[in-house]
DNA sequence: AATTACGCACTGGTCGGACCAGTTTTTTGT
DNA sequence: ACAAAAAACTGGTCCGACCAGTGCGTAATT
């Protein structure tokens, strides 16, 4: 189905082993067999076992231990429920931040812009989407919040940032999007996300440009950072759990 | 800072060409080393090379092409300047000045966090950058005034703010970092473009943020607003042109 | 006999050289 | 001058060797 074998063999390797992993034939946490087995096996070279399991390890599938062996890291055992989470941008949660801290002023901007360009057709479609995103169900907001802050961005009447605005998000994981949402689910962020967008709807909406801007701005902070708190709380788990763990098979 | 060398060798190339590309010391696009290359000046054998590229390969940073080389893959997608969308509006000058309505955001952001988080060598390099700019003949310092604002946006330490800065540079046609650069021609211009610039360097190398940001929107501004005039200029000599073309057809 | 220590048989990590297969550049023969 | 052949790149694959951690079983020591 997804068998991209592409270039060669190392890939096509990698490729099924990523299936041999996500199917379950490798279990988590189970040894997968040595470089030397696998080229034997598999009649290629060691070298190409070797470059097809840096591959995985690049993907963070696998964890190598010198002298013992190479391990299924697959940290949640969930299928692909909601927490292969942290796993996708671990490495990478630096970036996130970046990220968060370019929206942040581009966010401002476009509310700021937004307060001061909008048209009335632009003011009448803001306050649609905020009443839709006011009324709905909290569980199922996540188009509608998007749409509450596509209608501001567009408002901006500044194609270039609505652009930017797009590939910014894009460059965020669907899973780091669900885990925004997840936010939902805690009812103190939820209501502090309800009132930054009652205050960025109010600024844009009463023409008040400074105020949309803060309010734009304290929202995409807001959400860094409380997403930099869920990260550190299941950074704990995680790290409580290993430590579970190896106390078991000490 | 989020160095983990952990294992060994191959790790920590792995490690340090992603710190290149994340930092901008190897664009998206470019060409990296060949492995033989990178084996010889690293002093370490191909194999190893190797394996840290299919690393960089499996996290989606690097693609590489039988016969011809490695290329990084833009971590931070370009913002195309070939989507339809975008090609229709390069060109309008209306676009030009939304996108440095963008610009003064980000640069604004790029000068403050500078100021927060350069370190020595940063200092170093934009010191350098502003003596060699303040030193050249007026009319050659396109490159150094390019390498100048480039040395305090890689001294931000941010890497989306570097791509998404590079990527709206590119934005801009050669015609008009042309103009931009005649502005120099005027020496009142070229004067105040001189104070936005001692002002942004010393914002930054006394790491006064606030006062930094301040600085750096207001020369994005300033330029913005200067090549506004200009156009409103020859606006008016076109104009002028016409009507007298109308006269003489009459 | 129990315990320690050594050593062998694993594991992954690194090396160098060889060769194949695409791509690009240079040379060469007409 | 031009087109074809050749050389000089590039990555892809293989081999065989050796080093370095790990673990287990056996032999030496107590």
């Amino acid at each position: 189905m997804t068998n991209k074998q592409a270039n060669s063999t190392s890939q096509s390797i990698a490729a099924h082993l990523e299936q041999m992993i996500l199917d379950g034939s490798l279990a988590p946490e189970s040894k997968i067999p040595s470089e030397r087995q696998l080229s034997s096996r598999l009649g290629v070279s060691r070298a190409i076992v070797r470059e097809a399991l840096h591959e995985l390890h690049g993907r963070g599938m696998i964890e190598t231990r010198h002298g013992k062996g190479s391990f299924v890291s697959c940290v949640v055992p969930q299928v692909d429920e909601s927490t292969p989470l942290m796993q996708l941008y671990i490495g990478h949660s630096r970036t996130l931040y970046d990220l968060f801290e370019v929206r942040e002023q581009l966010e401002g901007q476009a509310a700021a812009l937004a307060a001061e360009r909008a048209t009335e057709q632009d003011q009448y479609r803001i306050r649609k989407a905020f009443e839709t995103m006011e009324a709905a169900d909290p569980l199922t907001n996540a188009e509608l919040d998007h749409a509450f802050h596509r209608s501001i961005v567009e408002a901006s009447h500044n194609p270039v940032l609505l652009h930017v605005l797009n590939s910014l998000k894009s460059l965020m994981l669907d899973s780091v999007q669900a885990a925004v949402m997840n936010l939902a689910h805690r009812k103190a962020f939820k209501q502090q996300i309800d009132r930054h967008h009652r205050q960025i709807y109010h600024a844009v909406i009463s023409r008040q440009a400074r105020w949309a801007r803060k309010a734009a701005m304290a929202h995409v902070r807001h959400v860094s950072e409380s997403l930099r708190q869920i990260e550190e709380q299941e950074k704990h788990l995680i790290r409580a759990a290993l430590d579970q763990r190896e106390v078991e098979s000490a």
